[in-house]
RNA sequence: GCGCCCGUAGCUCAGUUGGAUAGAGCGUCUGGCUACGAACCAGAAGGUCGCGUGUUCGAGUCACGCCGGGCGCGCCA
């Protein structure tokens, strides 16, 4: 509601700054420092003093001279230097807001695409995946919620080195056959591959011999025979449905997982290949250290100073390199590769959404995937120089839109702190004493697993629960608790900015109070508990709409307090649009926070099944059942629940 | 060496794209549970926004230069 009230005075000001003075200037929206001067404040005199050189003040008051009355708008004010401040009339926006029907948005226009998670399916899911998980999914609702149509897809590298160190492993160190790795599969497969994986990698280094291993998996992955072959699918299926089910227990769902092995099946590469070729994008190197390979010239994505090295493309031995095969995935992306994947369903989750895996084989009723108009990527910011190179190749095939709608929605890694690393018995040299955090590498099985420190979380909301609520169930408790966990996990993922180095600390990730997702949940609970307890003494629920007329909004909302809270209930659309345009999950994060704290406060102040004064009463149940919804609303786009209690 | 990011209260972090008196959580101290359950609320203390120049009506925010830290810069992925 406020967004909409927002735009439309900012569409006012900047018809009428162009008929007084001709001059087309982006009007800007700010809430004013304090309260008490309004709801919405405009620097646009400000703005305009450059350019007229006269007095901001002056020009504020001129702008609204003879101005026609703005609808929802109660007052327009001169303050300060030249502030304009602006006083929304109250009974008409409670009014609108209490007639706004929950308007179920359609999804609709073009369709933007979301690749997240991506993670190499060789080992278990750890901290810094979850960190883009929560990332995407919760930019994935955000977008969702903005009426925008989405597609989540979920890469997975199942044919590269990290898949064949592993297959490795059980062939060469375990020596295990693919019968045999297939029966491991049934148990905890991806922590058995977290330890193999590190095992394996300390092996390379300490026998570099071995390598020639990898190279021989490698082989047999791409001629697709033989045992190393067929170990490659069972390792990577059985880890990626591993993965699928940690990041379901987030309630973190896609929409379709394309798949390396089908990008080399059907010759991705050889059609973005033949482009790049007959545009000039990449050139066959003759001398200097890339002779023989296919070459992208630094001048293409370095900022065309040109002192940089070229990026090598085609290997000379005719290999691709990853970004060659980027190029071609992020072209299919977008519909420009002229060909097409086939696909299977791979499962069904329980809300009746369905994820599709690519398939080499043609199969009938597949839906549509790809062809987006808008690609986000998200992928932590030790890519950037790739994700640059990937753009410019986009570019230099003359697809300059597309380009320009390749967004690389980056984020820093997560590290552990000193701290942490101690806890989980972690050997430093005295070198990585001195920094301010370890760095997570499944290579060495350095981290933290996703899974147990959901389950970690868990147990500790499950103690909290069980104290609290030893009457109901065990199972019912686990319930609850794991409502909490997730949502402690989700909000402490998401409450720092994406450019924020996270240090990963327990004792921080495990707290339930203060700027954390419980704090958020337990408003919506306590919310609810009023609506529920009403009912309990055989009170129904008002009909607020019947019970409120304009005037008694108008009588009640004249008390400040009451305002305020209402007022702040009413931005999330404001809130979830300014986070998208920044790309900020925290954005939403801390509205939510930020809206709690507000609840709470009213509700520590206001005993509303106590009040006497009928009027009051029905005023602050819909303040209660306002809140709760919009609360809830929000939480959602966290993908956070609202546990029954707390 | 080049590029990107970070530096704000004791700690962890926000800061609406350049606006009015720099905020929150944790921690510390003080007060509040026979109220809709305190995973809560109220109050206090705590700041040279790393340093310096500049741009202008106005800078935590922009430019340049330093200082400190992180991450990139493979015919790895």
């Amino acid at each position: 509601m406020f967004h909409v009230l927002e735009r439309r005075i900012q569409n006012t000001f900047h018809r009428r700054i162009q008929e007084r003075y001709g001059a087309d200037i982006p009007v800007v929206i700010e809430q004013p420092r304090q309260s008490d001067f309004g709801e919405i404040a405009l620097p646009a005199a400000f703005q305009l003093a450059k350019v007229l050189k006269q007095a901001p003040r002056r020009i504020a008051s001129e702008l609204l001279a003879g101005m026609a009355p703005i609808p929802g708008v109660a007052a327009l004010e001169v303050a300060g230097n030249g502030y304009i401040n602006v006083r929304f009339d109250r009974g008409a926006y409670a009014q609108a807001l209490l007639k706004a029907e929950e308007q179920v948005r359609e999804e609709t226009g073009r369709k933007i695409i979301v690749e997240h998670t991506n993670i190499n399916p060789n080992k278990a899911a750890h901290i810094g995946h979850l960190r883009n998980a929560a990332l995407g999914d919760t930019f994935v609702r955000m977008l969702r919620a903005r009426g925008k149509r989405v597609e989540v897809q979920n890469y997975i590298d199942n044919t590269g080195v990290q898949v064949a160190d592993v297959v490795a492993g059980f062939h060469f160190l375990e020596r295990k056959t693919p019968g045999e790795v297939e029966a491991l599969t049934a148990n905890r497969f991806d922590y058995l591959c977290w330890d193999l994986y590190a095992r394996v990698s300390a092996h390379y280094k300490e026998d570099p011999d071995s390598l020639r291993w990898r190279a021989e998996t490698l082989h047999a992955i791409e001629s697709g025979e033989g045992d190393l072959a067929r170990m490659a699918h069972i390792v990577s299926d059985a880890v990626t449905a591993a993965h699928l089910e940690t990041m379901l227990r987030l309630g973190v769902e896609y929409d379709v997982l394309p798949r390396e092995s089908e990008i080399l099946h059907l010759k991705f590469w050889a059609s973005a290949f033949e482009q790049l070729k007959a545009r000039g994008a990449i050139h066959f190197e003759t001398e200097g250290k890339n002779a023989g390979c296919w070459v992208m010239p630094a001048s293409a994505f370095a900022g065309g100073s040109g002192t940089e090295d070229s990026k090598v493309i085609v290997r000379s031995d005719g290999t691709v390199t990853y970004v060659g095969k980027d190029i071609a995935y992020q072209l299919w992306k977008f519909g420009l590769l002229g060909k097409d994947f086939h696909y299977r369903p791979l499962r069904a989750y329980p809300d009746g959404r369905q994820v599709w895996v690519t398939t080499g084989e043609p199969r009938e009723h597949a839906p549509e995937f790809g062809r987006g108009t808008r690609v986000y990527n998200v992928i932590d910011v030790r890519q950037s120089y790739l994700q640059d190179v990937v753009v410019a190749g986009l570019r230099a095939l003359g697809y300059e839109q597309q380009a320009a709608e390749s967004i690389h929605f980056s984020y820093e890694m997560v590290a552990l702190s000193q701290r942490c690393a101690a806890e989980l018995g972690i050997e430093l040299s005295e070198e990585d004493r001195k920094r301010p955090h370890v760095e997570v590498s499944g290579r060495k099985g350095l981290g933290v697993k996703a899974d147990d420190l959901i389950d970690k979380l868990i147990e500790k909301a499950l103690e909290e629960v069980a104290a609290r609520h030893p009457e109901v169930s065990a199972e019912e408790q686990r319930a609850v608790a794991t409502q909490i966990a997730v949502g402690a996990l989700r909000y402490f993922l998401l409450k720092f900015t994406r450019t924020s180095v996270i240090a990963f600390d327990f004792q921080e990730a495990l707290s339930f109070e203060g700027d954390t997702g419980p704090y958020v949940q337990y408003s919506a609970v306590r919310a609810r508990n009023i609506l529920r307890k009403l009912e309990e003494r055989g009170e129904p629920l008002p009909d607020f709409q019947s019970e409120l007329p304009p005037e008694a909004l108008a009588r009640q909302l004249a008390f400040e307090d009451f305002w305020q809270v209402l007022l702040a209930a009413s931005k999330v659309d404001a809130a979830v649009e300014r986070a998208v345009e920044s790309g900020e999950p925290a954005h939403v994060a801390k509205y939510a926070f930020q809206l709690a704290q507000a609840f709470n406060n009213f509700y520590h102040q206001y005993h509303i099944l106590h009040e006497t004064d009928r009027e009051k009463k029905v005023f602050l149940l819909w303040m209660t059942d306002f809140f709760r919804s919009q609360l809830e609303q929000t939480l959602s786009i966290l993908g956070i629940d609202v546990p029954p209690y707390m």
